[in-house]
DNA sequence: CTTCTAACATACAGTCTGTATGGAACAGGA
DNA sequence: TCCTGTTCCATACAGACTGTATGTTAGAAG
């Protein structure tokens, strides 16, 4: 319902117009919901600038938020890739305990969630137009896998205490999230980055079992 | 333009009769907007449980979203107002060091934010509806003010660490509100309430000085 | 070549918001 | 008391927007 790409395997031509008309959909409602928000963008618009007409956008889509679903999925999932990305990266690049790996994991997450179009879409828009129990669906299924498994994993090789850890997932991704919304508005980035960081830093360290 | 009280000060009939007005519409409102959200309640609905016209609101309301602006400020100062309630009576009842006086004081407001209406209509359709910037507005009027003074207070005091304010005292509130819905959702909502008083406990302590 | 269906385009109906107009009640001054 | 102006609210209307129903075309299948 969501995603009638075509049954057929091969890439026919049919087929990839018709990706392309559901990506261009996507492009351009995930372009004016960010800068505009989800209830004041008509379908008009964004069909406009997609250069299609309404008719492809409820051929594919059940309804305007099941478009704005699919936005926010794919933004979730960008943030999502990156954030594999960079711990990769960070993991053979970077030597140290595990208790500063997991820190500077989460500084790195902080800048990462510096991006417009999924503050405004995940953290802004998303809550209030899917509801929570669809949107935290969706955040489940991208992001707190990853942080999850993450805290599991310090957890387990002793690095921060025991603790349950749904709701400490749910509540560092809120911390990050709103510090990174600071940082975004404030009119001075670099300071509130900085100062951001440092209430995070300080935070974390009561996660740590040094003190235990 | 958004309380066109009555300039003459004795109360007269006329004059009360339009509060009456107004609060009733108010009062819908917050029932309506808490229990389908913004969106979803129709101006229709507001007036027919207030029992009024839409005139009545167009008259005392700039737009829905001023009324709306209306009922989350009504539902901030009443977190405000309980909140203060709670403060004053455990400085007096309870003993202790400043320390774990802010730390239950955090508990207490964790408490506080089990609220239905001041979740749904504060934390969840506050920012989508009027933006942060007149959220932020709202939120800093009534809430912010008096978890800012008390850190400051517990700064100067030397229970915590010195750290920049205004980053602390957003993603302090941050995670106390994402704590408090994530309790609202569990369905157990006893071992839910322990496990992210003991998750905001260990975060808490981060901040302490003693292990500066 | 026929047929069938996916992939659209278009037209329409229902709903909602905001505004403009009108009227009733009350206050105040002459 | 009468007149006037303003407040408060009801009603009617215009515009916008969403979702659906219907029509049409191009390609795939046989």
């Amino acid at each position: 319902m969501t995603a009638p790409r075509s049954r057929r395997s091969p890439g026919s031509r049919r087929a990839e117009h018709t990706a392309d008309t559901r990506r261009a959909l996507v492009r351009a409602a995930r372009t004016l919901f960010a800068e505009r928000g989800y209830t004041a963008t008509g379908t008009e618009d964004i069909v406009a600038a997609a250069q299609v007409t309404r008719g492809a956008l409820y051929h594919h889509f059940k309804d305007k938020a099941d478009l704005f679903r699919a936005v926010m999925g794919e933004c979730a999932q960008e943030m999502a890739e990156r954030l594999v990305e960079q711990e990769t990266a960070r993991a053979e690049s970077e030597t140290g305990d595990a208790w500063t790996l997991l820190r500077h994991g989460f500084q790195s997450f902080l800048d990462a969630c510096n991006d417009p179009d999924f503050q405004r879409i995940v953290l802004v828009e998303g809550p209030a137009v899917l509801g929570h129990s669809a949107w935290d669906a969706l955040v489940e299924q991208h992001g707190y896998v990853l942080l999850a498994e993450e805290l599991t994993r310090a957890m387990d090789e002793g690095s921060i205490s025991p603790m349950p850890i749904g709701p400490l997932t749910r509540m560092l991704a809120a911390l990050i999230s709103e510090a990174s919304l600071y940082i975004a508005r404030a009119v001075d980035h670099e300071t509130a980055r900085k100062e951001a960081g440092e209430v995070l830093e300080r935070l974390l360290t009561g996660l740590s079992r040094t003190d235990a």
